[in-house]
DNA sequence: ACCTGAACACCGTTCAAGT
DNA sequence: ACCTGAACACCGTTCAAGT
């Protein structure tokens, strides 16, 4: 249509610059000191270029907060192709989303900040558009994995409720249980002793048990089990884990 | 110890009133548009004398959190002094989380950012102190619950699982349920066709009878029983809401 | 002892001027 | 057509000066 004297790979080249400059700050600084002035000096470009780029600081965000999204998307996939029975491989993706949180702390708390409010609203529309699309795919994943689960007889879906709430609530269960325990801070009260992926561990088997998702619980595979499946799944990701001097203790 | 020339109780009514004034201009313009000025110009003081009531905006954010924690916190205390059998009252507090999601949406969004990074850091040690008295005393109610559920027989406690890992596995199913479907802004791919309540009410029960929490949902009461149980423990709550012209659909 | 508001450093965004 | 950075409005915080 226009004519462009900058071709498209360029200008999305130079934009992802930015925004992995943006992340490397947030990592650095943390999130709350994420500052445009910051991200234009960290960068060979000026205000008015990082400008054309986004419409403002929250479309940014959420440019950072979509590439968080893809990462997360992509381990869903692959425990949705893990050569397991089904409930099996929705415990791997619920553990899937809490290696993201651990290994990407800097990336989990922007997924939580581009859900305030306003940042959708001051963001740009193809970015929202982008973003919809990443949570199709990675819904796509949950998704397949209970039709399966539905397909062998394994699980039948309770009345009243159907595959869309099905993969709803899994999405919830680790999303409380993550966000409320994986925080970087002092732990407040009333969580001590909780260890986040022993009760994701816990929470996701009395679903799957409440749901009659078989095995139930007295025959499933147990937290060695699944420790042998992620390692399976995710060898380099547990690797990262634990150079961060973190590990999975179940 | 050191002498006074102000009495406390002005002192604290000044804070309070300080407080109120903040959540009238975030009902009106969204905690994204809370400025130190706006506050300082709603109020017949000065930058300073706010000042001395709170280190920071963050230590006024946890303020007025403070605030919506302790409405909460009354709330499931209700729940757990309903006269019915412990599994209901359960789900009463669970609800009683959505009722004031509902009731005080802005309220509500303080609890969410008062979780961001560094708002607890850059507030006071006083403000924080405050905090954890009344998240124990809103996980005292739900702990009340379950230990009468215990000692009736009504549940038995899953192996390798405390009272508190029952009660943080009932509160970050209400809270990701309810954070993830409550937000006022347009729902995002993946939520169309979900209704919070209606998945609060379906979610509560599989973890109940993923527990064999007595009575199991076959034998158990329906969504009208539980209209009618929230219509007697908050009358006034669910009047207050239907002004909003919002009602609970089951 | 207590309060005030000018002053400062910093941040997000724009746009006239340049190439 | 594209880029630059000075300039502007606004925000959080402090503190010297007042009473």
């Amino acid at each position: 249509m226009t004519p462009r004297l900058l071709d498209e790979n360029a200008l999305q080249a130079r934009e992802q610059q930015i925004i992995d400059n943006a992340v490397t700050l947030i990592t650095q600084y943390g999130i709350e000191h994420l500052t445009m002035d910051k991200v234009v000096a960290q960068v060979p470009y000026s205000k008015g270029t990082v400008y054309k780029h986004f419409t403002g600081k929250e479309d940014l965000l959420l440019a950072i907060s979509n590439q968080a999204l893809a990462i997360l998307a992509d381990l869903f996939t692959r425990a949705s192709q893990f050569d397991g029975c089904s409930r099996e491989r929705m415990l791997m993706s619920n553990f899937s989303y809490l290696i993201f949180a651990i290994l990407y702390p800097e990336l989990f708390q922007t997924e939580m900040c581009a859900k305030a409010p306003n940042v959708l609203g001051k963001s740009s529309e193809e970015r929202i558009q982008a973003r919809e699309n990443l949570e199709a795919k990675l819904l796509g994943a949950i998704h397949s994995i209970i039709t399966s689960a539905i397909n062998d007889k394994s699980l039948i879906l309770p009345k009243h409720m159907n595959i869309e709430q099905l993969c709803f609530a899994n999405w919830s269960l680790g999303f409380g249980t993550i966000t409320l325990l994986s925080n970087e801070v002092e732990q407040c009260s009333g969580r001590n002793g909780l260890i986040v992926e022993r009760e994701l561990f816990n929470q996701s088997n009395i679903l799957f048990d409440g749901l009659n998702w078989l095995p139930l619980t007295k025959d499933k595979m147990g937290s060695s089990e699944l420790k042998k499946a992620l390692q399976q799944v995710y060898p380099s990701e547990l690797a990262l884990i634990k150079e961060k001097g973190r590990e999975l203790q179940f």
